[in-house]
DNA sequence: TTGTAAGCGTTATCAT
DNA sequence: ATGATAACGCTTACAA
């Protein structure tokens, strides 16, 4: 018999199984732009745990449209996936409570939504934001910008929070609401914003920009100005990326470890599709700021790379 | 009928229709690095396509490693998926002709194999290397190194021929092939090629990284050295990146538009599995050389950004 | 221990 | 047209 699996190169069917079983051993993943590379990070990390248990991700890209996340939403349920990691796009919009009860798993990417019980992965942004504005602060800056992405977005908001929280505690004073732009999470915003910010006529010394695709669009615009990092205008980032470990000079950054993230994520569909009646859980992980040269003291133009 | 259709939110189960039908309506994607931007941007392009379609995409990572993509496939394979979308990792030990009979359609990603009957996105790495080779050698570049990458991957060899070839017909001679350098696709190695190349005694005056992994390593052994671009080396890169849009000064590359690759693959995926009996079907893309800024008169250094 | 049968949710076929 | 039924390939439960 063994002769004959081996000769005919025999393996069971998977959706046979899967019907039988009730398990199609495999995980939707839903993300607003895999061709970012926190998200490719965190696709392969959680990639790596499934492959060694035998379990598949299956890919659905959002592009930060909560209609087509429903839609993607309805095909994994369709395709009766085990479980979900989902980064929401629009918490306030997402179809995720008309969906969730298809998925005995779910995962949530920084993320928190109403009226469902899911396990969580969390970045604590609250701590590399804290980090950074004592760094700023300690180094004079008080006009401090922060292109801080959509209020339909935890991290954001969280940011926001911890931004305005630690600047009070540090200053004594509550910072320019001014200077503290939501928007989108894309380039485009993050150029936009930034040229409006720095061309005010009382522009801010530093500017913080939220994510990657913001930090692309900030450092366009810095550049386009014909403004100098750090020596006219301080940057920091958050997330890492080639960008900006080899600007010039290097960009300081909010980091952490998405692809951890992403194993973590894993971890937990697994161990929830083993006990579904397991009690929630939510796992945190920490950020940490990096000085690079991108944050110089205030007031001191042209002597970049000052610690 | 209806009524009790929308009341249960009623959704035909994808597994049991693909067991009887024999198609599962998915679309298995393997590749190396889903974390690079570039295989990100294929699989968003290629994902669009077929969500459209209703199919989905099936994520599997190979990190390069030809027993894991074996792996990948046997499990793809397993999951009755009706297409395949491969960018194979080393052309020499592949395993897909073991697995290509499980799979209805596949397109190979600028890649060949032997004994494989498969569809075909290729780009036209020649293009964009004419083009480089051209505007180096008419700013009096002679000696000039190539990070070509791994021999097992087509655009590597491509690439060497079309570098090789456009240099003799230009310069009248053979290109030293000491300059040209094979190895991994990696940061790393890019890296520590570049320290090589450039810390000989006869240095080159003008450097081509084989991807956007190397010419990461190669802009940090450039800055390491303490050589600046133009001035010292000539820098060109092959794909676009935020990194070599964002440098200083920005980077020249061969560009090329990696979510129409993904677009056309799945299209080929789709038309395959309407018609299986189709002859095979090979589309090319064009590459072309986009001038930034990082390659100047060669012997004129510090006259950065000369055209 | 070994073998047989039922059933998972579809779709397709075949009577009616 | 309409409706009942078989079959896809597997797992599991139960019978021999």
């Amino acid at each position: 018999v063994r002769e004959a699996i081996a000769e005919l190169a025999y393996r069971p069917d998977a959706l046979a199984r899967g019907m039988r079983t009730g398990r199609s051993r495999a995980v939707g993943f839903v993300v607003s732009d895999i061709s970012n590379p926190l998200f490719g990070a965190i696709a392969a990390g959680a990639d790596r745990v499934l492959q060694e248990h035998g379990y598949s991700l299956v890919l659905a890209v959002s592009a930060n449209d909560p209609d087509r996340e429903a839609e993607a939403l309805a095909l994994l349920a369709q395709r009766r996936v085990d479980g979900l990691i989902l980064s929401v796009a629009d918490e306030r919009r997402t179809s995720l409570p008309q969906h969730a009860a298809h998925f005995q798993a779910t995962v949530l990417l920084d993320r928190r939504v109403q009226g469902v019980q899911a396990d969580t992965v969390r970045s604590n942004h609250t701590l590399g934001m804290y980090e950074a504005v004592d760094r700023l602060c300690a180094l004079g800056h008080r006009r401090i910008a922060l292109l801080a992405g959509s209020r339909g977005q935890l991290p954001s908001r969280e940011r926001v929070r911890a931004f305005r929280r630690r600047y009070r505690t540090v200053v004594g004073a509550d910072p320019d609401d001014a200077l503290i732009r939501t928007g989108e999470m894309s380039r485009d915003s993050g150029y936009l914003g930034t040229r409006e910010i720095l061309a005010a006529q009382h522009r801010p010394s530093a500017l913080i920009a939220g994510n990657n695709q913001l930090f692309v669009g900030a450092l366009g615009a810095i550049k386009d100005l014909g403004l100098s990092i750090p020596g006219d205008v301080s940057l920091v980032a958050c997330d890492d990326s080639d960008a900006a470990r080899l600007a010039d000079p290097p960009i300081d950054i909010i980091d952490r470890d998405p692809s951890q993230m992403g194993e973590i994520a894993a971890d937990l569909i697994l161990g929830r599709i083993a006990d579904a009646a397991a009690s929630p859980r939510s796992m945190q992980l920490p950020t940490r700021f990096v000085q690079r040269g991108s944050v110089a003291r205030v007031g001191k133009a042209g002597r970049a790379y000052e610690r």
